[in-house]
DNA sequence: TCAAAGGGTTTGCTTTCCAAACCCACTAAG
DNA sequence: CTTAGTGGGTTTGGAAAGCAAACCCTTTGA
């Protein structure tokens, strides 16, 4: 990664895309917060899930809050950070059910609407344009890099 | 990954979640679809981005189209499915922006309208319900585990 | 007293990653 | 021609990360 272009994506990747890391994410946003359950659930090694942990709190996406004295205990819940990654995941589970598992979706999530909304219904998510409130479709789209000496396709001059 | 939470997310992490292959996305989504383009825009290792392409080719993210006879020569371009991945990017994007460049985005996208609008305006993504349009959020979601033995936090019985 | 649960850490081995060097086919320049 | 450069990889060898299984420690329950 050196002298790549600049990018947020890169630098969320970098600290949330290591192995098991957004499944990390995925298990405390769903409330499952202590490390066996962890284990678990995402099927990483101990070691492993330890050091990311350790990274995803120092980043202050995850917040390692004890519910026990006597013997030192720990659960990791996503602080509100940790909680905006959530588009992400629904995102990434959209695409999944609809290419990997063609529609047999392996977890539904329903979605309940504001305080005037009675019945919940089956989400599917949808990225729109908050100022104009479209969905987005990628040929509406232009990208305009603000580094210097980068384009959209590359480094301007070599 | 033995015996894990079966889901969608773990699904697609597993074909797009290695280290560079989401960056491959992001490149080629911008055009940017050439070999040492990827290396120099990435900063991959060429042999790592040489078996993530074949990676992504094998899964029908990417195709690989012949530019050139005589040296045989080939751009990787995203498929359908590929473009598809652009709300992952999207929403990756948008969290890097706020948490770790604080609004000092390198990169602004310039969102232009379908056929009723004119000037194009800036991007800002936001996940909505595709049924009641509103955007999501965390509070309004609850889980549902379709796979029998599973609850939102772990197995059910042991 | 013994066992089990919870939350890790250690061990030793395997797999990836990585930078740099190398290779091959062509093209353009001298 | 001969040489230099570009595009697209492959090879090499050492450093880092991943992994499963075993281990450790504390506390509660039988």
């Amino acid at each position: 990664m050196k002298d790549a272009r600049p990018c947020s994506i890169a630098d969320t990747l970098a600290l949330v895309g290591e192995k098991y890391s957004l499944l990390v994410l995925r298990e405390v946003t769903l409330g499952a917060t202590r490390f066996d359950q962890l284990v678990r659930n995402i099927g990483a090694p101990r070691d492993v899930l330890t050091s990311r942990l350790k990274r995803l709190v120092d980043a202050g996406v995850l917040e390692k809050v004890a519910y026990s004295e006597k013997p030192p205990r720990f659960e990791y819940r996503p602080t509100r950070a940790g909680l905006e990654l959530e588009p992400v995941l629904l995102t990434l589970m959209a695409w999944g059910d609809r290419h990997l598992n063609d529609g047999d979706r392996p977890m539904v999530l329903e979605h309940v609407g504001g305080p005037g909304h009675t019945g919940g219904h089956e989400l599917v998510p949808v990225v729109t344009c908050a100022e104009c409130g479209e969905a987005v479709r990628h040929d509406d789209l232009t990208a305009h890099p603000q580094t210097p000496g980068w384009t959209a396709t590359g480094p301007a001059a070599a």
